[in-house]
DNA sequence: CCAAAAGTGTTGAAGTTACACCCATGC
DNA sequence: GCATGGGTGTAACTTCAACACTTTTGG
């Protein structure tokens, strides 16, 4: 690394982030609308930029995660590399680029991450790389610019195996929630209903919440007790993971 | 991509593979001998390559992993990328760069894969990157140029966590092999002893493998019934992981 | 006949699944 | 008082972990 290159841009090598996001209905991913260029419809994306040469991977992952949403330290983590030589070449893909890139037609293998945000704490900021982002839920996704259709399935199939051995889930959940509000986010992120008596004996046995003297109010039914989660257990469960998580 | 680019190396990027065997005792890794270069003793690698302008990722492992061993089609799965800024930087390395490639002082990001082969298979092949490669018991890794130490734990992890819920193993065995091969290649792999009466049971419920009218010859016990995989179980455990295979 | 690894069953404990009704609140 | 979602227990079944002796062969 020559010390001229520092701080410059890498024509080839970019980040991708898949950014998960729960409404405590919805699984939901943070997309950016790409301006639209003369013949091509808006199109959304994953947020994503090149990396600086002086930046680790992960470095750059964390700053384009908290370029768009001011939030740092949150949980982020690989899925991959993704480089087929034509991912970037669609036309519309190529319009695009032709209007932010300096070198549209270079080859660019994307490294993706993947991310869990509570969206309570998620203010939106003005990006470099983003006019406008928006959360979509995920069966609402279905087209995306590039290659990020392909790497948000991979992503999502990543944070559904994980879920099921780690518990990561915590992660898109404010501090205080209510056992039926985790319940649902486990039904969401695996895709299928999962018995609520079984879920919150599981949960409960494995000692990752803890209840707080505290109780939903004006709510229309009967209040809900409000948990958090139990962070030294959480860790070493991290650590471990819990192989019998029968999902 | 212009045309003039098409078959060129990317200096930027390189795939490094983590190919794993199995001597029916131990789980071993297939490292190259780096060239000594003055003022440093030779030292071990992970076989890796710049790759291609028109290559897939993938199609550059494939392509590492055929030119050092002579297989094609075998086992082969992205691990991740590795692009620590100064992962190239130890002196030993500089040193060693300095002498084989026309930019030594690139930032390369590395896109890590592993691979099981099946030992047997293996013919050992002249290529453009290895002198000389030899198996490793990976009990005895514990030094490897660049990252690759690093790369190589992650490639173990990654290998451990999968066989657990994806019939892989066999990749590492030949044709027909013994229960008690399959169970010790578990025991290395996982690094723990496994109950041989209930490892036997787990495997023939999953139905994966299936018993073949031949036994072990000239060995000086009682000779042991050879088993081949049932491709169809295989094929739809691979499809749907086995969640409970509680090791 | 001895050494070496192959092969085989049972039992108690733990975990998994399926299932239906009462409770507390706001309106 | 009614609509809404919260909260709870049990029984049948499956899976898991632990454990020791007999068999077949070569030398």
């Amino acid at each position: 690394m020559e010390s001229k290159n520092k701080h410059q841009l890498n024509p080839r090598i970019s980040a991708d982030c898949v950014i998960f996001g729960f409404d405590f209905n919805q699984l939901k991913v943070l997309l950016i609308e790409r301006e639209p260029v003369e013949g091509f419809d808006v199109s959304l994306s994953l947020p994503g930029d090149l990396i600086f040469e002086d930046e680790d991977l992960d470095m750059a992952a964390n700053r384009i995660l908290n370029e768009l949403t001011g939030l740092y330290n949150i949980f982020l983590e690989q899925v991959g590399a993704f480089g087929n030589p034509h991912r970037l070449s669609k036309a519309s893909d190529q319009a695009w680029l032709k209007a932010v890139r300096q070198k549209p037609n270079e080859r660019v293998v994307t490294i993706a991450y993947y991310s869990l945000v509570n969206m309570n704490d998620y203010q939106p900021q003005a990006s470099s790389f983003a006019k406008t982002a928006c959360w979509v839920s995920v069966h609402e996704i279905n087209e995306l610019a590039f290659d990020h259709f392909e790497i948000y399935q991979a992503a999502l199939k990543k944070l559904k195996n994980k879920i099921k051995t780690q518990p990561i889930g915590f992660n898109l959940l404010p501090e205080k929630f209510t056992l039926s509000q985790l319940h649902r986010l486990y039904e969401v992120i695996l895709g299928r209903t999962l018995d609520k008596r079984n879920f919150r004996r599981k949960m409960l046995k494995l000692k990752i919440v803890e209840s707080l003297d505290e109780k939903q109010e004006g709510v229309p039914h009967k209040p809900s007790q409000f948990f958090k989660f139990n962070e030294l257990n959480y860790n070493s469960l991290i650590e471990n993971g819990f192989d019998n998580f029968g999902f």
